[in-house]
RNA sequence: GAGGGUGUAGCUCAGCUGGUUAGAGCAUCAGAUUGUGGUUCUGAGGGUCGUGGGUUCGAACCCCAUCAUCCUCCCCA
């Protein structure tokens, strides 16, 4: 029988060529969120079941991969063993048939470490994790169930300077990667006056889901679904209203402000954003940010302000978002520890960037120089001027055996490898190298100093 | 969880209303060319047509099942 290997679905190898370019998005976000003080941290891949559940909504928890406890088959633990998978069956959960789960994002790990280390943390606190998380999703485009985010969050504060210096490190780093994008911006506080309005604060999830839809849909289609929802006419007049504002970001808030400002949550909202997009104004009078009233975000513990970034002209979901919660940490019995962050999804912005074909070429260069075999004798010298090349920190190889020349230029052109050396008898004799440029085809003999100088790093 | 598309050589794909021995390009290997490639030419190797059933004189093609993969909805990065 012919074995067929495979991947477990929604996972992918990353071969040389694609991981170079995933490497260098990590390290240019890296740069930003260094450049903004954040320190890094990990945690580990899996995490007690427990710690995840009911964080993320009832669909999340659907969405967490499960692992199975190992020495299920101990026969002294049989009879436990089956009660559990009754439970789990009912779609209950038992930690006798499973403790652990994937990591569904970076966030609430996050938290459970904050939680379990806050009387050493020097607060505010702020962190930058980059990891893959996996969910248990129906893999599609730009939908993988493994995949890498990299978060960074401040906890301890409740200044709203964070929002900005996140706001600005999402601007950093798409304009240092070139990915056209729109960083919108809403706040939780407006949703739930919305919802106060139309008369039940516990249909706010209701509502969000509907109107988030609009740009998707359209209008016609969000009023439909919220009329199937059954909500009476004098609410559905009100989200009627709230999603035809329209204008500049100012002419917005003042419209908002109008509809919603009576309500407390409303009018700190409003507040908030007005001074985000005032402290974040170009000195040209432009705004970098953009109100989006209906951005919702699905994940239940924002509160505050809220971010969503969509790459421009790109058929993509969003490829971060991110937002204020007051009490993250409270879920882990330490309350009163609020916090803001954002999450960039680095295989959507990948996928944009290789769509868009917004990688370096020079990305695609390992070696920078293939010394040629021309044979045991010539090769053993090649070697000894190959390693004074790499001490000089060079990136360089020799090939393995004498074969043809069309072969080893091949080699170096698949590649990529931009220049090829020759050391010969002639060479030998005379302490030289003669190398070739294989872009111009252009080739010299040199004394072997002056080879090894003219490829060192300068 | 619901719905749709696609599975043919290492890769990208042709293959007509079912008809004899399943093709092309690229790649690989060898030669033209025993120390200067990328062009060209010649030749060679490589396929249980995803898998298992069924219909038929005959199936890559039709039917059923199954697996894989891609896409849409839900939700999200």
């Amino acid at each position: 029988m012919k074995i067929r290997p495979s991947l477990p679905q929604g996972t992918r190898d990353f071969a040389p060529q694609t991981l170079r370019k995933r490497q260098f998005v990590l390290q240019t976000i890296r740069g930003v969120f260094e450049r903004y003080g954040f320190q890094p941290l990990e945690t580990p891949a899996m995490e007690n079941l427990d710690t995840l559940l009911g964080k993320y909504g009832e669909e999340g928890d659907k969405l967490i991969f499960r692992i199975l406890n190992n020495g299920l088959d101990n026969p002294a633990k049989h009879e436990a063993a089956m009660e559990g998978f009754r439970q789990v069956l009912e779609g209950r959960n038992s930690t006798t048939v499973t403790e652990r789960a994937l990591r569904y994002d970076l966030t609430i790990p996050f938290a459970r470490f904050v939680a379990m280390n806050h009387a050493q943390l020097n607060f505010p606190f702020k962190r930058y994790q980059m990891q893959p998380v996996w969910r248990a999703d129906r893999p599609q485009k730009g939908r993988y169930r493994e995949f890498w985010q990299c978060d960074a969050d401040v906890v301890g504060s409740p200044s709203l300077l964070y929002e900005a210096e996140l706001a600005s490190i999402y601007l950093d780093a798409f304009r240092s990667l070139g990915i056209p994008v729109s960083v919108r911006v809403n706040h939780r506080g407006l949703l739930a006056a919305l919802a106060e309005a139309c008369g039940g604060a516990g249909r706010l999830t209701d509502i969000t889901v509907s109107i988030d839809k609009l740009d998707k849909v359209g209008l016609e289609k969000v009023m439909e679904e919220l009329d199937r929802k059954e909500f009476p006419e004098t609410a559905t007049a009100k989200i009627r209203t709230y999603l035809g504002v329209a204008g500049d970001n100012s002419e917005r808030l003042q419209a908002v402000e109008g509809l919603l400002g009576g309500y407390e949550a409303g009018a700190k909202g409003i507040g908030e954003l007005r001074w985000l997009l005032d402290f974040l104004r170009r000195d040209d009078g432009t705004e970098p940010l953009e109100i989006d009233l209906t951005l919702a975000r699905g994940l239940d513990y924002y509160t505050g302000m809220i971010f969503e970034v969509k790459a421009l002209d790109a058929q993509m979901g969003s490829i971060g978002g991110g937002g204020r919660y007051d009490d993250l940490t409270g879920l882990f019995g330490v309350p009163g520890i609020p916090g803001v962050g954002v999450s960039f999804g680095i295989d959507r912005i990948c996928d944009v960037m290789e769509e868009k074909g917004l990688f370096p070429a020079s990305l695609e260069t390992g070696s920078r120089v293939l010394f040629f075999h021309l044979g045991q004798a010539e090769a053993r010298h090649a070697w000894t001027v190959m390693q004074q090349l790499r001490a000089r920190d060079t990136a360089c190889e020799i090939y393995p055996e004498a074969a043809r020349f069309d072969k080893q230029f091949k080699y170096a052109e698949r590649r990529h490898i931009p220049i090829v050396a020759f050391v010969g008898s002639e060479e030998i004799a005379a302490d030289t190298v003669r190398y070739k440029d294989l872009s111009t085809g252009e080739q010299r003999t040199v004394p072997r100093t002056a080879f090894l100088d003219a490829l060192s790093p300068s």
